[in-house]
DNA sequence: GTAATCACG
DNA sequence: ACGTACGTGATTACT
């Protein structure tokens, strides 16, 4: 395909200086947003690209070019006239199908290098517009640069590049090296200009082949002088000039293919910037026109979104209430009533629905989106906004979101009509949706998934009944052999599954050494019980009677229970239970089949595909890690993940100051621990129980492991001080927790608000990403029109029962969608497997 | 209904 | 001095 990729800043500084001041009634300046438009169109017009990307500059500082400091620094700030024209530009590129790219410490170029070379290895060929001669070194025999300038835009390809400079497009960058870039604070070598620069370039083409016997150099005496004098600094601009081409962003080209155009959008932001010449450019279809005038609103909350943090703290104060966004009156709310009735509410007007218009794709609103669909048995399409996951995004914490207690929290009068309540309600939530930065969570990621749960649950999984009613029969053998033996070494029968009756047991009547007591009682626990043995037999006997009986009643007859007349289990999955955003799943819980004893992994074998089907199960490999490493940028971290070891290998041969070869399994095994308390938020002691050292060699391993990683050490300190400042802590994609814990007087549960601030980022964002890959993976199965379907999710796992014959390819893509998913620092990577049944496929 | 225990990521 | 890793759900005993 043909991608068009725009350099957001420069083109949109380029129509801001082009164009005088403009602005419409209310004082909003639009000349950027015109300008940028009517060269949007323009290069549409040219080179009729199939998709567009565009890139911006995030205000964040780099993180790349530390090393030093001046890089940038020379660099104007933008004017406010300008800068306040930046959100409508990318929203109505949104609203247009043109993805908007922004990436934290990274800039528009790095992400149009990445950009450019992916177009160029992957066979697809890209445009990119810009109004500076940066991107030069990008070109290829694929991808060319379209320079805006005042008269006309010439086209560079490395033809023109070599006819123009008589150098390659990749030798453009040795000779910004050699005469630096004033505009971009690069350095150059003093005294050499563009000629210069030219020439010795053209002779010896590389900064490094200059000074790699600058004797040979021929060149003047004083160029040479020059040459000597700035050998660091050109190494140095050498460095800096090059383009990164590695940013973490979608790098599948495929997919900035030109979405839907949101007219209504579209149509309310031109019409609010009095841009009628535009919208008639751009075809804005005359009823979005009408529905957006209707709902004039609308507009200032897209705008908002680009709000810095402190705007955002005084809007939810209250002082900007009036101007956040209102909700369409004409489009109507739904819900449905304890009969299973549908009422809807739109325009004023309330009553009874029929089912048929839910499922047409006319915008709409909903409270318990997935409740109603799963009730009517029907896909609901067209839903923008839904009370149930607005209400939960808005406050995790809450135990239930019926219709009552919102109606409560967010003071809407409760009861007169059912529809106009829900839309009442959602006026309220919709409001403090946009002003939290949530409404993208919503839309993006909460409501799409809805769909793909509820046919998850509809599908089910196939179950081998008769093994698995087997299997519950040996246990129980098992057990009451166990039941009997333990009744002889105690001398008298007793009721085993009772703490009290068996702590009475063990540590009154046999005597042994009790631990530590529970508030009712002795502690009977694993891990006390652990700590027996030897001292008894009866303690062993014990632990199996207690495995085998946990695995009967919860797995084998549990499981049973939960068989439905189709032979299949259909989970529930809970999309407002947790307070990180992953999903549970209840009746029966799928999340929590055993899997670490062998014993206990057998279950496995009875989650089976039906006849000719096989499942598919892909995991992402340490997905929490590479988040933390993503979101502390943390230099060992990343380098650990991007060599391809295994990770705890490597953090053990860091914490214990090893090489690599002398790591013992012991020594990654406690690294292991170490790196799962790390993202717990750990502490010593728990460590040292964990991996059974003293508490003091606990903390070494601790305090060795952050000052290696001494990125993760500060990555977390600024966590909790986020999390204290603002009351919250968020995941990558804005998903937010408010850890009330933290300011807490106890210390105890400050130190546990601690914990979760610095878990909840880490755990969250791996929960959106995996929700992500979810829709994507559903999308792709139904467009493709393979013969499977997602049936099960398990936190870092996603299961699909696929037909034989295509099962190869339905590995392929949930493996490619999930590694996909999201780009960070270092790779997300994925292990896909089939088999017939759960345990030969994971 | 709550506590204790233990299954999972 | 004190308590002790994040997030879940199901079962059983017992109040």
């Amino acid at each position: 395909m043909k991608l068009l990729a725009i350099d957001g800043n420069s083109i949109i500084n380029r129509a801001f200086y082009g164009i005088h001041l403009l602005s419409n009634k209310k004082g909003v300046f639009t000349n950027a947003v015109t300008g940028f438009l009517r060269i949007y169109i323009k290069l549409l017009g040219m080179y009729s690209p199939d998709g567009a990307a565009a890139a911006f500059d995030l205000k964040a500082p780099t993180f790349r070019h530390k090393a030093y400091d001046g890089y940038k620094a020379g660099r104007k700030r933008m004017p406010d006239e300008l800068a306040m024209q930046m959100p409508y530009v990318k929203d109505i590129l949104r609203a247009l199908g043109v993805k908007v790219i922004e990436c934290e410490g990274y800039e528009a170029d790095d992400i149009l290098g990445t950009l450019a070379h992916a177009c160029d290895i992957g066979g697809n060929e890209c445009i990119i517009a810009t109004g500076d001669r940066d991107s030069f070194q990008l070109i290829t025999d694929k991808v060319f640069v379209n320079l805006a300038s005042t008269k006309e835009d010439i086209l560079y390809t490395p033809e023109k590049i070599f006819e123009v400079y008589g150098v390659s497009p990749a030798e453009m960058l040795e000779v910004k090296a050699l005469m630096g870039d004033a505009s971009d604070n690069i350095p150059g070598v003093a005294g050499i200009g563009e000629k210069t620069a030219l020439s010795l370039i053209q002779k010896y083409h590389t900064v490094e082949n200059i000074y790699a016997d600058p004797e040979a150099v021929e060149a003047t005496k004083s160029v040479k002088d020059k040459l000597a004098k700035g050998a660091e600094s050109a190494k140095l601009s050498r460095m800096l000039g090059e383009i990164v081409k590695d940013a973490p962003i979608d790098t599948v080209i495929s997919h900035y293919t030109f979405g839907e155009r949101d007219e209504v959008r579209l149509a309310s932001i031109l019409t609010e910037l009095e841009m009628f010449s535009l919208m008639k450019s751009l075809k804005v279809s005359a009823d979005a026109v009408e529905t957006a005038a209707a709902s004039a609103g609308a507009v200032s909350g897209g705008a908002s979104r680009e709000k810095g943090a402190d705007e955002r703290v005084s809007a939810s104060e209250g002082a900007a209430a009036a101007e956040l966004p209102a909700l369409d009156e004409t489009v109507p709310d739904y819900m449905l009533s304890e009969d299973g009735k549908i009422y809807g509410f739109a325009a004023g007007r309330a009553g009874e629905a029929a089912a048929g218009e839910l499922a047409d794709g006319r915008e709409k609103r909903t409270f318990d989106l997935k409740g109603m669909m799963t009730a009517l048995d029907c896909d609901i399409r067209g839903v923008t906004f839904d009370s149930t996951l607005a209400a939960y995004l808005l406050n995790v914490g809450a135990s239930e979101y019926s219709l009552e207690r919102l109606c409560a929290e967010y003071s809407v009068p409760f009861g007169e009509g059912g529809a106009e309540t829900v839309h009442r309600l959602n006026c309220a939530l919709n409001a403090r949706l946009a002003e939290q930065d949530m409404m993208n969570v919503l839309r993006d990621i909460e409501i799409p998934l809805a769909h793909v749960l509820v046919a998850m649950e509809k599908e089910g999984i196939a179950i081998d009944r008769e093994a698995l009613v087997d299997f519950g029969k040996r246990l129980a053998d098992e057990a009451s052999e166990l039941e009997q033996q333990i009744y002889v070494c105690a001398g008298e029968p007793f009721n085993i599954a009772s703490p009290k009756q068996l702590g009475g047991i063990l540590f009154e009547k046999l005597g042994l050494p009790h631990g530590k007591k529970t508030k009712t009682g002795y502690s009977t626990n694993a891990e006390v019980l652990e700590s027996l043995i030897g001292k008894d037999p009866i303690i062993e006997l014990i632990m199996r009677y207690r495995a085998v009986t946990k695995l009967d009643s919860t797995y084998a007859q549990g499981l049973l229970k939960e068989i439905a007349g189709d032979g299949r289990i259909h989970t529930t999955f809970k999309q407002t239970e947790t307070r990180t955003g992953r999903i549970s799943s209840a009746e029966p819980n799928i999340q929590n089949i055993p899997v670490r004893t062998e014993l206990g992994r057998e279950f496995r074998r009875f989650f089976t595909a039906k006849d000719g089907y096989v499942l598919v199960d892909a995991d992402y490999s340490q997905i929490e890690l590479r988040i933390l490493a993503h979101l502390s940028d943390d230099k060992s971290m990343i380098e650990a993940f991007r060599s391809g070891e295994d990770i705890h290998t490597v953090t053990a041969s860091q914490v214990f100051d090893q090489p690599i070869e002398w790591v013992t399994p012991e020594m990654r095994r406690s690294a292991k621990a170490v790196n799962f308390g790390i993202v717990y938020g750990i502490g010593a002691f728990s460590l040292s129980k964990d991996i059974n050292v003293s508490v003091a060699q606990a903390d070494e391993y601790i305090k060795s492991y952050l000052a290696k990683y001494s990125g993760v050490d500060a990555y977390m300190k600024r966590t909790v001080e986020e999390g204290k400042k603002n009351g919250y802590v968020t995941t990558m994609y804005g998903r937010r927790r408010y850890i009330p814990e933290l300011s807490a007087s106890n210390k105890n549960v400050q130190a546990l608000g601690k914990r979760m601030a610095m878990n909840t980022p880490v755990q969250g964002t791996a929960a959106d990403i995996i929700k992500i890959a979810m829709i994507r993976v559903y999308k792709r199965l139904s467009e493709e029109n393979l013969d499977a379907k997602l049936i099960l999710q398990v936190h870092d796992e996603l299961i699909a029962e696929a037909n034989e014959n295509c099962a190869e390819r339905v590995a392929q893509i949930i493996a490619e969608e999930m590694e996909h998913a999201a780009y960070l620092r270092v790779p997300l990577t994925v292990d896909a497997k089939i088999g017939k049944t759960w345990y030969e496929a994971h």
